[in-house]
DNA sequence: CTCAATGCAAACTATTTGCATTCGA
DNA sequence: TCGAATGCAAATAGTTTGCATTGAG
């Protein structure tokens, strides 16, 4: 079920209504790969749908959320950002701290050992997050 | 080097001032295995130390960081704590998202492959973050 | 003495909420 | 029609900063 049903799904089951700003936020937000944060994808709708106002953009992405198609993150910026969320593929991030790239990575070996940890400790992953800080190619060159 | 002897030195070298407060906060921050957040530590050393205000808490706490001792936390729940940091030794977090509970682990393989990611993407890493959130052994027994 | 540090209060930033109005089902 | 959603503005929460005063070197 890809994530635009889940969302129809998610809103039906709760009762909720589907209105054409809910339609554009999503599409907007599905269609990028970026990592946004409300700030952004606020105004990045605006240009074209001047009429989407900051606290709808921030309640829909945190229905988002809430309903698994997206994930929050945070890389310490001070803006809590969103991505779209696969179910079945989870990846982490790269984040270069000089020029703010991100670039995703998964790795299943990690994912694998993760599952060892919580064991050990019996604890029951939800989720997680992983990040790796740095340098990418072209800053530590330039650096 | 210890970490009062890092920050001693960093503080030498940049020409700042060993103050009484730092003195404080350092002992009682390093004399912790807690994650504070800069109000959490505040408030506890406010009962013993009724002159230390917020502002220098929050500024040492940051000046902690920067030099190297202690290392910034966002846990999702909107503030920002600190730990301790150990040079030689760096750990991770699993988080109970129903108590609070943190437990630290240490994963070489996992640091290991880390390694092998950013050296394919030619990233340098500077630090990394990897949390694992869900449940503990008593809140999934409860739950 | 000099300049960094402090403490207070005020400013800022991101996020969240109250409420009158609009609109989907 | 009814209640959820919207948009605006105002409230919150966490963090940061300006400034007069204090205090370390």
């Amino acid at each position: 079920m890809d994530r635009v049903s889940v969302f129809n799904e998610y809103v039906r089951q709760k009762g909720l209504k589907n209105t054409s700003q809910r339609e554009t936020i999503l599409t907007v937000f599905l269609d990028s790969t970026s990592h946004y944060s409300t700030e952004e994808l606020y105004l990045k709708l605006r240009k074209e749908h001047p009429k989407i106002g900051y606290a709808t953009v921030h309640r829909t992405l945190k229905l988002f959320a809430e309903c698994g198609i997206a994930s929050e993150l945070n890389f310490g910026d001070g803006q809590t950002r969103f991505e779209p969320l696969n179910q079945d593929q989870h990846h982490d991030h790269l984040v270069c701290t000089q020029c703010g790239l991100i670039i995703e990575f998964t790795e299943p070996r990690i994912e694998k050992i993760q599952e060892q940890v919580a064991a050990q400790h019996k604890f029951k992953i939800e989720n997680h997050r992983h990040e790796l800080y740095g340098l990418c190619a072209r800053c530590s060159k330039q650096g």
